[in-house]
RNA sequence: GUGCCUGUAGCUCAAUGGCAGAGUCCCUGACUGUGGAUCAGGUUGUUGUGGGUUCGACCCCCAUCAGGCACCCCA
């Protein structure tokens, strides 16, 4: 055992138990994305770095990007986020895509990360994204979107819930505060911190960004207050729309949530698990009407969100939410009595398989102990045996594993008793 | 990059400085053509690694590696 090779830091090996929970959460974001009409779309999974330098912000582009160079000499990065590509593909094909687009993709990426609670240096990303269109209720259908998966994996409004802000909002906020554009970027990440400092240190911070005592009591005012969104038209608007798609239940305005990409410009919101053993977004999005633009491409509004598969796969685990997936694609087994019974048995098992069922045959005829017990650990519902006594009379017994019973049945009944106890389910 | 905690059987964990153990898993049998339950028996270790203190170290000390948690950032 010491001489196995570990797999990289940061990376999870997907035994089949795990690959089935990664694939139900890929089927229910398909689900999810579909039902709203978006369609599926995957970029390459190597990236000029060139492509992040510009909008990603400084920490995600040179602190937490795999880069190497080519062969070529190419500045290459494992992508650490999907919107650059996304935002390349739409420029690209500007003048042919039917707007708006309503795009998603869930796929791997990379970010070099020190290992902790909720996060990994590989994970998969849910990524879906509204194009082409600026309002409130574009940005509520995204929050809406994000609505309907809580729902689909059983996070009710009582577990989860969504936190919208508006940085266009927040900015005139700021400027009836006469804090100047040149320190927005400043306060931004004053008050994303705010929740994870001490509220002395974090005021003592405050006063050291250049707010004035004044300004500083203006701005926790603001921060306190959970109706200062009836002051926004867009945001009274997105709430008016959320109502109508009926997420409103899921959704709370909170001035806090700034986000820290630089590329947001309108509508922010998190997603967050509210018994909180994880004190991380569960999903995070918002509107970045620039991108496009800065990528090369003629401007256009866009509006989306991504979901890691880490800290929902831990809040659905705790939560037990995580349904009990088959351990084997087949259901049923058919033994192997004896070598001369073999050809029997496989020929049996393709004449199942040939009828549309899953069939596994056991590989090589040890006792029937041995294979009843690797179809008991596998999962499977049925296990038919062709002995001797069968085969002299053109038999089959057929097992239900659930019930334990069992029956000996004319092999041209096999498939529909087979059928039947599969449809039980 | 900073701080704190933890490394013992495949897994989960015990063991006042004094013979390294239990549960689980696995294997065998009770049951030679039947799993999941029960019972009986059995296998499993360089106590992360390297030094030091000691008559004696899983235990104390130092170093190192790995993992976890928090900070930073973020899905």
């Amino acid at each position: 055992m010491k001489n196995i090779i570990p797999p990289v830091k940061g990376t999870r090996d997907f035994y089949p138990e795990q690959m089935a929970v990664r694939t139900w959460l890929y089927a229910t974001v398909r689900r999810v994305s579909e039902s709203f009409g978006y369609q599926e779309y995957e970029a390459p999974i190597l990236e000029a770095l060139a492509l992040y330098a510009a909008k990603s912000g400084e920490e995600l582009v040179k602190k937490q990007s795999y880069v190497f160079t080519d062969r070529g000499g190419e500045e290459i990065t494992l992508r650490p986020e999907l919107t650059p590509s996304l935002a390349r593909m739409i420029a690209q094909k500007q003048g042919e895509l039917a707007l708006p687009a309503r795009w998603w993709s869930f796929g791997p990426f990379w970010r070099y990360e020190k290992m902790q609670k909720g996060r990994s240096r590989e994970f998969f990303q849910w990524n879906i994204d509204l194009l082409g269109v600026n309002s409130a209720e574009a940005d509520a259908e995204m929050v809406a979107v994000a609505a309907s998966f809580l729902k689909a994996v059983g996070l009710t409004p009582e577990k989860a819930c969504i936190l919208v802000n508006d940085r266009r909002f927040m900015e005139a906020e700021f400027e009836a505060l006469n804090i100047t554009p040149a320190m927005k970027t400043e306060v931004s990440g004053l008050v994303d911190r705010r929740e994870k400092m001490e509220p002395a240190a974090w005021e003592a911070y405050a006063l050291e960004v250049g707010l004035s005592p004044a300004q500083l009591e203006g701005l926790k005012n603001l921060l306190a207050d959970k109706e200062a969104w009836r002051r926004s038209a867009d945001l009274v608007r997105l709430f008016a729309a959320l109502k109508a798609l009926g997420a409103d239940e899921y959704v709370r305005f909170d001035p806090n949530i700034v986000r820290g990409l630089l590329y947001y410009t309108g509508t922010v919101f998190e997603a967050f698990d509210v018994s909180g053993s994880v004190r991380r977004a569960i999903l995070g999005g918002g509107r970045y009407d620039n991108l496009l633009k800065d990528v090369g491409g003629e401007p256009l509004p866009a509006v989306g969100f991504a979901m890691g598969d880490v800290v929902i796969g831990i809040i659905l685990q705790e939560l037990g939410l995580i349904p009990t997936l088959a351990t084997s694609p087949a259901s049923v087994l058919v033994t192997v009595f004896s070598a001369e019974l073999q050809p029997g048995s496989l020929a049996l098992a393709a004449e199942l398989r040939r009828a549309g069922l899953n069939v596994n045959c056991y590989p090589e005829p040890v006792k029937l102990p041995r294979q009843f017990k690797f179809a008991d650990r596998m999962g499977m519902r049925v296990v038919l045996v062709l002995g001797p006594d069968e085969a002299a009379n053109g038999n089959i017994t057929v097992k239900n594993l659930s019930s334990g019973t069992q029956e000996v049945l004319k092999r041209t009944a096999v498939l529909e008793a087979v059928k039947r106890i599969l449809e039980k389910s």
